[in-house]
DNA sequence: CGACTCATTGAGTCATATCAATTGTCGTGG
DNA sequence: CCACGACAATTGATATGACTCAATGAGTCG
């Protein structure tokens, strides 16, 4: 209970079908949300950053329909379900704030929607670079470099095959929009990149 | 306010940037939440029908990130702000509902991206005609076909074009797993649609 | 014996090439 | 707005080799 709690990259922090007590918030590392197709292919629906809710909606519609994966090793933190709703009773400001993160994610899921039907691969990733870019420096968990994924990782969360994730980043490299040392993307010119992929930060919903 | 409003198709709701002082809700008729990309091209993120909310969120995030078009001439229903939070704060089984609505609109968002990224367009069309016909009969609002979208409107909402919407829909025709009348679409074998679609209604949390 | 180096191995990932399938573009006519 | 044909671009499928890194275990030296 309202412990701390370390998951190895690549295991599940919630699994589908569960309906966990307490709620789950990523403090470090990178997890997502994804389900995996009847044929085995994984599709990721949502990177969770340091500060995002893991299942906040589960209080509501009572089990998970989709998991919950640590994507690099993470931090996570459980908070006991009845001190939320405590908070969310007698702490308006609280509640708020947690209405406009689960909003924020769904708008979030909108503009990946877009993304994936309309903008080529190689936008679609300049895009996703930019806002991986603009939410860890809103976070504040910046530190030069975005997280990184492995290029199956990336492929997942695109909805192409890996194959295809490293011929658009070696786009992204050619045009020199970013750098890539190992797993390590560093952004060289993020107006470029922005332009490239048709980014616009208003869903994000910061100011 | 608090009206009855009758929207012609093809004409907006609520328009990107907008803070509306109601909230609407469809009573009838086809509505979308879209947006226009700069090149022009339209991503259809949501399908709003007969007693779906178009703007619940507005309250927190204060303006529209995106558009609500009609994509039939459709009945609208506008609330009073105050009405609403009144229901909010003193009817907890309406607020719960409505927190349902949205949870369950973020999950058939989820799935939708998981459709665009990792299924191909016959496919993603079957999981869609599936997710419909599930969808408006929850809501006692089919009347053996389903909405008659535009091939331009399909394509929008797949993320393909009109000429692929177009063959895509005459493979499922071919197949015989539906039968297509100018413009409206009967579903001739919900099963076979559903194993086509790799359809699964556990993401609509209808039980 | 114990601590240390250093090949060897194998899983996982990256990089690249080739060919095939899906999807887009353009054009024409109903 | 629908239907359809021809051609082009994007993306997937499959295969292959190189590279990284952790684990293992043999050998060396104190």
């Amino acid at each position: 209970m309202g412990g701390n709690r370390t998951v190895a990259a690549r295991t599940d922090v919630i699994s589908q079908g569960d309906a966990p007590q307490n709620v789950h918030l990523v403090m470090a590392g990178v997890a997502c949300r994804y389900k995996v197709l009847s044929d085995g292919r994984r599709a990721i629906m949502a990177l969770l950053l340091p500060g995002d809710f893991c299942d906040l909606h589960v209080a509501i519609l009572d089990r998970m329909d989709h998991n919950i994966g640590a994507l690099t090793e993470c931090s996570v933190v459980e908070i006991p379900r009845d001190i939320l709703e405590d908070m969310l009773l007698h702490h308006p400001r609280i509640a708020r704030a947690m209405w406009w993160a689960t909003l924020v994610d769904e708008a979030i899921l909108r503009e990946w929607l877009v993304s994936m039907g309309r903008r080529r691969a190689d936008r679609q990733l300049a895009h996703l670079y930019c806002e991986l870019y603009v939410r860890l420096n809103a976070v504040g968990g910046l530190d030069g470099d975005l997280p990184s994924l492995t290029l199956e990782q990336l492929a997942d969360t695109l909805g192409i095959t890996t194959v295809h994730a490293h011929r658009v980043q070696q786009v992204l490299r050619d045009k020199e929009f970013v750098s890539v040392q190992g797993r390590s993307v560093r952004i060289e010119d993020f107006d470029a990149l922005a332009k490239y992929g048709d980014f616009d930060p208003d869903y994000l919903h910061l100011s």
